[in-house]
DNA sequence: CTGTTAGCGCGTTCAA
DNA sequence: TTGAACGCGCTAACAG
């Protein structure tokens, strides 16, 4: 049916053996024999045949990226970011050097991101990386462990960007308690002290440490007045601008004197914008918002929103490279990436 | 090294190919010796081998979803739609029935898109669908048509959401030109006369469908004190913020008086908005904005984004359906999804 | 219902 | 520098 390496071999009137090693390009060929394959290559428009490549090699060039949701461009950028990395290079079709990227979209789901990896594991991928904050089911943890060490075992890398580290994995991950934490020391130092926290879902890593770094702050800042009923002030939704909009009217029922409220990540934010502004209250003057990753939209939004920035793009990039084995490994086989406020006008002083 | 059929064979005391019916499921097995196998098979942790699988069947479970530009929503959107109706259903993994929808980023560059096209006939993927506008080169364009086909002729099905029909492909096209002739309209009939536009990358399908939309309904407004001087109202840039804000600066260079600006898509929008703001114009007061296909943020805007609607979730689910052949063709392999117009806040009568 | 027998297309020995 | 031969792990006939 389709061309094979043999009708190339046939053509060019050498051994299959021969086309192989002019097409992997890693051994010794005679320059003549090597134009004459190529140009039967052309001629005949032969593709490799990925599958029987991977099966004879015991190695494939799929790389997967686990992302909790393609819609969200704090995912988006990452996995673009990776992909990026494996350029298929400008150069003809049919060398070496490409790996495929592919990115996988679990929507959040502990069974999907399991069966992914799975899949990826079936495929022999070349390496997995995983993005964003992970489950913290004990079970689904410990499965995803598992999978993890025996992805590991069977010569797949594996990389964590944006997720606490596990056993075999190379990890990036993201200071979001530290980012959280000096977030919304600025939300205090500008003299805010009836501070609302809409979270993300409960059961999220990414959730527990951006609120943690949250109520360190709190804890730490020993000032007069300062309202320390985190449960009251604290709404959990999923990462997504409806919730933040249902929280935020529901932060303000259990109390209108809130100054100040801080939301798990930026899309979030934007829903406490929105609800505030049904509500009549101007931002900052009535109410400061923060919000967290800085994606490209914060930067816009009216006010500015003042954000902790996350360098979503470059740590991707770093996650491709690390999958490829480009870039050694951090000491310890652990980097942190860190997050830098942003401070714009949405947030200020309160007033009186 | 790895655990191979053969293994589960013996363990289980039935034949290899006992063990791959068991495993593929579409072949009449004794419920005793099925049983046995699975048993088997999860004493073992075995997963199929997917290339040697690949090989064998002569086809694979990948397939591939090429994007322009995966930090876009616009993208993010149909990919993860697509992805969806793949469903790995909840099932143990080692079944049957899940494809792998891999996500291929070409960052709108002609090379990569063939070389992903490439990558994926190496792969022997089950099927390809192609997203968003496509380049205009003749040269790519005709490179993509022969791919097609030849991919097609393999027994990849292709399928393309968001541009124009080719051969060999099954197509669901937007109705750029329409929508966009109807958005313009509503501009005309609040009563502006002159409006700006800002157009997308030139050499794409739907930069140039939309600008023509936009001037067919400009060409069929006899209306008096129209200014129908085109070329100078018009300007091209990126399908991204930064674009929109330069443009509208250099169309309020050229033309200080419009009542009204159309943008490509609702991100260049946003940075129209932007630009208008930062130039102490009001929305919609002294200049009316609007977008193109509705993405999330565009309602919550400020103030709201009128555009055009796109149902890019529905459109990317039934691409899906149509890739994995689980929905019937649309007559002549081609069907068009329609835009709507939502008229929210950015638009209102010019003033005067 | 189950086992046996051939390949699928390629990489990689080992000789020449 | 090149060719011949084998096997990667699995599926798909064909028998039984």
């Amino acid at each position: 049916m389709a061309v094979t390496l043999a009708d190339v071999a046939a053509r060019a009137r050498v051994s299959a053996a021969t086309v192989s090693r002019v097409l992997s390009g890693n051994y010794p060929v005679a320059e003549s024999t090597r134009t004459r394959v190529l140009r039967a290559v052309d001629e005949l428009e032969y593709v490799v045949n990925g599958p029987a490549s991977a099966l004879a090699a015991a190695t494939s060039d799929l790389v997967g990226v686990l992302v909790n949701d393609i819609a969200d461009p704090f995912f988006g950028i990452m996995a673009g970011a990776v992909q990026a990395e494996m350029g298929a290079p400008a150069g003809e079709p049919g060398r070496g050097a490409e790996k495929l990227a592919v990115i996988c979209n679990t929507g959040g789901s502990p069974e999907r991101e399991l069966n992914y990896l799975t899949l990826l594991q079936r495929q022999r991928a070349a390496a997995v990386v995983l993005t964003g904050g992970a489950v913290e089911h004990p079970d689904h943890a410990a499965a995803v462990a598992t999978k993890a060490s025996r992805l590991a075992a069977s010569g797949t890398r594996v990389v964590l960007c944006g997720r606490p580290p596990i056993a075999d994995a190379t990890t990036l991950t993201f200071d979001n308690r530290g980012g959280a934490r000096r977030l919304t020391e600025h939300l205090l130092t500008l003299g805010h002290r009836r501070i609302g926290y809409v979270a993300g879902p409960a059961e999220r890593t990414t959730t527990r440490h951006r609120l943690e770094g949250h109520r360190a702050a709190l804890s730490a800042a020993k000032v007069n007045s300062l309202d320390t009923d985190m449960e009251r002030l604290t709404v959990h939704g999923l990462y997504d601008r409806a919730s933040g909009y249902d929280a935020t009217l529901e932060l303000l029922r259990r109390d209108r004197g809130l100054t100040a409220i801080v939301a798990a990540n930026d899309t979030i934010a934007l829903g406490v914008c929105a609800a505030l502004r049904d509500q009549g209250l101007r931002i900052p003057e009535d109410v400061s918002v923060a919000g967290f990753d800085d994606l490209p939209f914060s930067a816009d939004a009216v006010p500015a929103l003042t954000t902790m920035r996350l360098p979503l793009h470059e740590a991707g990039a770093r996650a491709g490279r690390l999958a490829l084995g480009r870039e050694p490994q951090p000491p310890g086989g652990v980097a942190m990436v860190r997050a830098e406020l942003m401070a714009r006008a949405s947030t200020a002083p309160p007033r009186g």
